[in-house]
DNA sequence: GCCGTTTTCGGCCCGACTGTTTTCAGTCG
């Protein structure tokens, strides 16, 4: 079994204890478990199996350890297969629903003999479910609202498509009178790649009319709470937004706690605790005794206002906050309970990678294939960004659906793309390139001779995507050790939210990239972010090449590159791993002695 | 079930909101 698979049964045990209404740590250890276990590569877990050291990584101990060498080992686990039949299957989709619990599944299951969705609704519309101790008239159309929005509520949304939303509304929620700061938080903060909610966090001197605002914006459907500190409203789309209000001198607290993740702050807290503080998003006071920052301030502070023992003050910024607690600034995207603690701690973490350390991009598409903007449409919105150079990487023959080029049409554009750089009309250099299409046993799409006509090629899987795991692999290898390839396009072709990728060894894969010296591509569209940033961080420690890469189809995806560069810090790259951060005299250099063992 | 520069046992992050309650449990983030 596959390191995901045995990390999703892991989960899923989790699930399962939880609705048995086990301890709740209990459930956690499962959880964390499993993410702990997605944090590791393939090649790593077999190792850490063989030798017999699963128990060292952190979240891991004996029972998961035992359980997980079953499951690489076996595919089965007994303990799970028993567990699963111990609980009816229907009630774990109860828990997708708003409003329920481990606990109130439990009470309709042994009341109601509730099993599933179906039985619920049944309940709901007799009203058996109002009668319930514990159950009530509201809670009971609650219910029935959130299994008919069950869709549309449980969806998540890209991170593009949220921020497009969350920009315009911090934007108006900064333009009012009574607010003195306002953020975004939450997974849109961090930069994950999908979004399940908007967090906003205000610091605002009255808080009636910033809610009477956030709750009346357009678009609407429902507000789901309203209270004395937060507002919750769901738009049309199914997106719930949340807004907090809090006095200034806690606003970084409440923006560093919705900022998440639940497995970062946790053990922040612990942290604080360590230290005989407790951190909440409050603020951080000293953990056994009562009072407010304030109150803490006011204790340490010498009497001539001058702070010299105060372990503990209102924070400016973030940098206050986990300095506070002896640790460096930790960049939002690193804050996913993955080891940036201990990293900070010994002042490890990496200085990640920004949308303005970049010098141009590979991988752009015009209307010689799929594209909608032309070869100079494209070059002008790219100076306009600023760009040294751009790559056009347009689709080969074998992608019929693309308008894919022939090798003739290839070359007609190598040589309007000569002529435009020699004509000066743009500042932005053009490099010549192709998204070369990897047959389906591996082959390029062009030959040789061909590509080495080019600056660079980007070789990319097309088709055939349903070949198992060996075979797609080996498929992948084979172009990676094609002296041709420049970089490898989305290696696992995923779609975010609407379709896999194709099963292949990413961790052997990127060693064979490695190996030859062939960079990997982050394809910065937003429905891709592929290869995933998960990979990346020890990835690039062995020495892999990044390409942030917008796959720009039209001039406003160059766009893009923002949520490659999110995906990128989350993966904790440095400028010096990313391979368009390069000033164009040294991307033309490494194109040039990469060509001249091919020609 | 995990974990330990106070601990190998006894903790495990913390608070708001809602709905159903006459003082709090469950859910959520």
């Amino acid at each position: 079994m596959t390191k995901n698979e045995i990390a999703d049964v892991l989960a899923e045990i989790g699930t399962l204890l939880e609705l048995k209404g086990e301890n709740p740590f209990k459930v956690r250890a499962y959880q964390s478990g499993a993410r702990a276990l997605e944090a590791i590569e393939e090649q790593e877990l077999a190792r850490l199996i063989a030798s017999d050291e699963l128990q060292t990584v952190k979240g891991i101990g004996e029972a998961l350890g035992q359980k997980i060498s079953e499951l690489h080992r076996t595919g089965r686990l007994e303990y799970f297969e028993k567990l699963k039949t111990s609980i009816e299957p229907g009630l774990v989709e109860l828990l997708q629903i708003p409003g329920l619990g481990p606990k109130k599944i439990r009470i309709l299951h042994d009341k109601l003999s509730i099993t599933d969705i179906a039985g619920l609704t049944l309940a709901c519309t007799d009203g058996r479910v109002a009668e319930l101790d514990g159950f009530g008239v509201k809670t009971q159309e609650k219910l029935l609202a959130g299994i008919r929005n069950r869709e549309a509520y449980g969806r998540r949304h890209l991170w593009w498509s949220a921020a497009e939303i969350a920009e315009p509304i911090v934007a108006g929620l900064r333009a009012l009178p009574q607010v003195k700061r306002a953020e975004a938080a939450g997974s849109l903060r961090r930069g994950l790649e999908t979004v399940g909610d908007l967090d906003f966090i205000v610091a605002a001197t009255d808080v009636a009319p910033v809610v009477d605002w956030f709750v009346s914006l357009p678009g609407v459907k429902e507000v789901t709470a309203k209270g004395e500190t937060k507002a919750s409203v769901r738009f049309e789309s199914g997106l719930q937004a949340d807004l907090r209000i809090v006095p200034e001198e806690q606003f970084i607290f409440a923006l560093h706690h919705f900022t998440g993740s639940k497995d970062h702050n946790v053990q922040m807290r612990q942290r604080a605790l360590a230290r005989g503080l407790s951190l909440s998003e409050w603020g951080l006071v000293p953990a056994e005794g009562e009072g407010t920052v304030k109150d803490k301030v006011a204790r340490e502070k010498p009497a001539d206002g001058k702070s010299k023992t105060a372990t503990v003050s209102v924070p400016r910024d973030e940098s206050d906050l986990f300095s506070a607690l002896d640790l460096h600034f930790i960049p939002p995207e690193l804050r996913e309970g993955l080891g940036e603690i201990d990293a900070a701690e010994k002042g490890e973490l990496p200085r990640l990678v920004e949308v303005g350390d970049l010098r141009g991009a590979f991988h752009n598409h015009t209307t010689a294939s799929d594209g909608r903007n032309t070869l100079a449409e494209m070059t002008a919105a790219a100076e306009a960004l600023g760009w040294e150079y751009l790559g056009i990487a347009d689709h080969s023959k074998a992608s019929f659906q693309a308008n894919g080029l022939s090798e003739e049409r290839l070359l007609a554009q190598v040589a309007e793309i000569h002529a435009l750089n020699a004509s000066r009309r743009f500042q932005t250099h053009v490099f010549t390139g192709v998204e070369c299409d990897v047959l389906a046993d591996g082959r390029l799409d062009f030959a040789d001779d061909v590509l080495a006509q080019l600056d660079y090629v980007v070789a990319s899987v097309h088709n055939a995507f349903a070949q198992d795991e060996a075979t797609m692999t080996a498929r992948v290898i084979r172009a990676i050790e094609n002296p041709c390839t420049t970089m490898l396009g989305h290696v696992t072709g995923r779609l975010l939210l609407r379709r896999e990728g194709y099963r292949v060894d990413v961790g052997r894969v990127i060693d064979a990239a490695i190996a030859h010296g062939v960079i990997i591509e982050l394809n910065a569209s937003p429905w891709r972010l592929d290869l995933d940033w998960r990979h990346w961080r020890k990835a690039a420690e062995r020495g892999l090449l990044c390409s942030i890469n917008p796959d720009a189809h039209e001039t406003s995806g160059l766009a893009h590159v923002r949520a490659g560069i999110n995906s990128a810090r989350k993966g904790g790259l440095t400028r010096e791993q990313v391979f368009n951060t390069r000033p164009l005299a040294e991307v033309k250099a490494g194109l040039k002695a990469r060509l001249a063992k091919v020609r």
